[in-house]
DNA sequence: ATGATTGCAAAATTTTTGCAGAACG
DNA sequence: CGTTCTGCAAAAATTTTGCAATCAT
């Protein structure tokens, strides 16, 4: 029972959007590619088949249905990965910007922690955590 | 001993910097508010006294040097506040923006986790850690 | 058919760069 | 005084908006 290519129309349909071309495409093209993407590396990838407009606008679609996170590096630009159901972060290299996923950040005990300590919060619905370092190839230079 | 009225002139020779006007009023301007400032924020605040250039040369140079934190909470600008020396982070209210601090993120834990864990990183030099939430007031109407 | 989606053009925002004059130490 | 800092103008980069044509269901 393995995990066959990824099926992005059936995905959008299933969270009851249209499956557009467009869409397919750039939900496959996140999909497929195993980390986190800016606009501007989605555009190179997928060629000029697709408007940047319009990649703006499906990734904003996806991140409120909820198939697709958006993830900030402090890069000042926007990444996106799909969503999956394991709460997983990333370490970014600042020298080469390199991405690795970790898990493990204790959320839960965090979230907790901060509500009992909070005055003006008692609901918290999401967090993002990232770590950032320098990875051993570039480090080895 | 309390702490008196903040020395900004005092902190940016004490880095090394020049104390210019403009990197005191700025400089002051942050520690004053208390909270996460963006670009506009400082502009707003100072008026046209420093130009918008000069705010962002400057707060690039506090970073360097280490007494100003940039902060992202995914609002497609960067944030700045004083780094203080105790380690904390921030709940912020997706309706109103509004920002709270929250401090215990266990972050030694967490990154000793995350390296023996890792095939690619073996330094982690810092993290980012933000919390979103809706606020009392907001969340009462 | 019809309401959602897309592309194109244009604008809005945020941030960076170049250069000449001003000013800190 | 020399190096650093600042302001102005302009550009670059990222994201948003408006509108007409196209497409999915």
């Amino acid at each position: 029972m393995k995990k066959l290519q990824f099926d992005a129309a059936t995905v959008l349909r299933g969270v009851g959007l249209k499956a557009t071309p467009r869409r397919i495409q750039l939900l496959t093209c996140i999909a497929v590619s195993g980390r986190p993407l800016s606009v501007a590396m989605i555009h190179t990838e997928l060629g000029d088949i697709i408007d940047a407009v319009t990649v703006y606008r499906a990734l904003e679609t996806f991140c409120r249905v909820g198939i697709v996170r958006r993830v900030d590096f402090g890069h000042g630009r926007a990444y996106y990965e799909i969503k999956d159901t394991h709460d997983h972060h990333h370490i970014i290299c600042t020298v080469c910007a390199q991405v690795e996923d970790f898990s493990g950040c204790e959320a839960p005990r965090i979230v907790r922690n901060a509500i009992k300590n909070s005055k003006q919060f008692s609901t918290i619905t999401r967090h993002s955590l990232e770590l950032f370092g320098v990875c051993k190839v570039c480090s080895a230079r």
